[in-house]
RNA sequence: GUUUCUGUAGCUCAGUUGGAUAGAGCGUCCGCCUCCUAAGCGGAAGGCCAGCGGUUCGAAUCCGCUCAGGAACGCCA
């Protein structure tokens, strides 16, 4: 992990609270307490690289005018041997510092000594955390929606590694309940059509009408041939369907491995059910007063439940009212469970089960009004709710030629995963599945998806990888190969264009902290997308291959540490690093 | 109606726990290869941060209200 960062700032906090100290025996500063002030980086690089507002946090304690107080500390702040050669008061009283040549060549030596690991962090302190994403229903092929699921809950899941968690990749097997019965009614009514006509049997409004299903049912019927049409219904169902979905889970593990994305957990279910872990839940929210039976069903008091909780958050009584809560089925007249009981059970199963101390659970915005319910049953049977974060990605819309695109061309159907990736390169789609932040809607650009050049930042990054990969082939033809610097030489990276270049450098594992935080790895391929571009304005700017030995081979070697950094990153990204484009 | 997400340049979007003159890319216009990949770089133009009020030294950022758009409000998952 590169410390250097975080020390700079530690140090530069050290710095003026000592020149506080001594100013203050001089008699310059009153005596004061400690004071909470923030270090930052200025948006406007032309302030300095680093800035504090020490002198207006203290303005109140100190009983004088913010420019006069930063003009005492910069006045009696020692830099020696600190990373900071400058400091200086400004505008109504900022204090400005510049960082001095140390911190850029041993930014550049740091890097080069942690290689691949250079990004990674212990924040995370080695937390289980378990990520669950995708979980498409095994009743039909996965929509859009699980594609920017899939490129964004793998990618948080890397980014939560990077940091320092210990990550799962969990899949939520939805393999019993409601839907799978649907799918079995389904499977029947398209096998029986079969062999009776289309006319024949009738497919219910509300089951699947898809191609996929009368596919299955097409396969069925050449293995089996019309002997199951004289079986019963329930034998008929369950052979299609232990037929069916095993081949429709294969090719769901198929089509996201083709997606690079490996999980770690398969989640069936049906293992919830025949563990008897629902049926548990179930008599703990009982046990704890949280059930009623009305119309032969039993419900979840919801009401009740969050009404406390609110109540504790300081909302009024008029305030809930108009909520509009409803109580919840736990298990239907028919008997059978709701997935809501099944998910109260499942996410027992990860947090006291198998003692994740956190789920992560990416869902789309249309089940946001399941959250608060589901964080109120955990809490019902003595399950934190912090402990389970549900982050709502909004949908995503196709869009070519500036319009909305809602069907596929060559069948007709809305758009899957799969008719996405066979029309886009995986690279872009994951990349450009990263771009936003989750909470955002998306319009995803398939001309742009598809264009190579620096309008599509994929081929953006990759292309600086690319660039710095031939002019080390250049320079190996003319028999220069690249050398460890001393921190002299690298001191000698004084242009504008090499510093901030080493600034941006320098904040990746930041970076990775913070997506890791705020659970949006969107701010990687951003951080991605700026690396290129200030590796371009370099390589425009600097040659690498010059006389001056010593320049060379520095110029060498924080090309080497850009390469490094956006391999790391891609790498992370699960997207290629072509040597030459 | 209630919940929730969103509203920043013509378009797509950044904008850190409130900080200095609000930033990028695309598109438009003008420039840069006898020299490591022009899939690149530089410059110009483009803004009432949806609106109104509040909090304070200071607000795109925090709070309240209003307006506009998406989504959800099932014994579906």
């Amino acid at each position: 992990m590169s410390k250097i960062v975080k020390d700079t700032e530690n140090q530069l906090r050290l710095l003026i609270k000592d020149a506080i100290k001594s100013s203050a025996k001089k008699g310059e500063l009153p005596e004061t307490d400690e004071l909470n002030f923030i270090i930052e980086i200025p948006a406007d690089r032309s302030n300095g690289d680093y800035s504090s507002n020490i002198a207006f946090a203290g303005a109140k304690a100190f009983k004088m005018p913010p420019r006069k107080i930063a003009e005492i500390i910069a006045e009696n702040i020692d830099l020696k041997d600190s990373y900071f050669s400058e400091c200086t008061a400004s505008g109504a009283g900022f204090l400005n510092f510049i960082l001095a040549d140390k911190f850029y060549a041993d930014i550049l030596l740091d890097i080069k000594a942690l290689g691949s690991d250079y990004g990674k962090s212990d924040y995370g302190k080695g937390e289980k955390i378990n990520v669950e994403f995708v979980s498409a229903n095994p009743t039909g092929p996965m929509h859009m929606g699980n594609a920017r699921g899939g490129a964004l809950g793998d990618c948080l899941a890397s980014v939560l590694d990077m940091a320092g968690f210990s990550v799962c990749r969990e899949f939520y097997i939805n393999d019993a309940g409601n839907q799978i019965d649907k799918f079995a009614l389904s499977l029947d009514v398209r096998y029986k059509q079969i062999y009776l006509g289309e006319d024949a049997v009738e497919l219910p409004e509300d089951s699947y009408h898809g191609e996929d299903i009368k596919q299955r049912a097409k396969e069925f019927a050449e293995i089996n041939g019309d002997s199951f049409m004289s079986r019963s219904e329930d034998e008929r169902r369950n052979a299609l369907i232990s037929f069916a979905l095993p081949k429709n889970i294969q090719s769901m593990k198929d089509n996201l491995s083709k997606y690079r994305i490996e999980y770690d957990k398969w989640f069936n279910e049906s293992e919830l059910h025949n563990s008897g872990e629902i049926s548990e839940v179930i008599d703990m929210l009982t046990k704890n007063g949280k059930t009623y039976e009305k119309d032969g069903a039993l419900w979840y008091k919801n009401i009740e439940v969050q009404t406390k909780m609110y109540l504790e958050m300081g909302k009024t009584a008029e305030e809930i009212e108009k909520l509009e809560l409803k109580d919840d089925v736990l298990i239907r007249a028919n008997g059978n469970p709701t997935y809501f009981a099944a998910d109260i059970a499942y996410h027992r199963n990860k947090l006291e089960k198998r003692n994740f101390s956190k789920a992560i659970d990416i869902w789309g915005a249309d089940h946001h009004g399941h959250v608060a319910r589901l964080k109120g049953a955990l809490s019902a049977i003595g399950i934190e709710s912090s402990r389970l974060d549900v982050v709502l990605m909004q949908l995503v819309r196709l869009t070519r030629d500036g319009e909305i695109v809602r069907m596929s061309k060559r069948t007709g159907k809305s758009i899957t995963l799969v008719d996405l990736l066979e029309d886009i390169p995986i690279d872009a789609v994951r990349f450009l599945f990263n771009m936003r932040e989750p909470g955002s809607q998306m319009d995803f650009d398939l001309d742009l998806a598809l264009e190579q050049s620096s309008q599509n930042p994929v081929y953006y990054c990759q292309y600086a990888n690319a660039r710095i990969c031939s002019i080390f082939k250049k320079l190996k033809l003319e028999g220069i190969t690249p050398r460890d610097c001393t921190e002299n030489e690298l001191k000698g990276l004084k242009e504008p264009e090499e510093r901030e270049l080493i600034r941006h450098l320098s904040g990746l594992t930041d970076e990775f902290i913070l997506a890791a935080k705020y659970y949006d790895p969107a701010r990687i391929t951003r951080y991605a997308t700026t690396l290129a571009t200030l590796f371009h304005k370099f390589y425009n700017a600097c040659r690498v291959s010059v006389p001056d030995e010593s320049l060379m081979q520095s110029r060498l070697l924080l090309c080497s540490c850009v390469r490094e950094t956006m391999v790391n990153i891609l790498t992370l990204l699960k997207i290629t690093t072509p040597t030459s484009m």
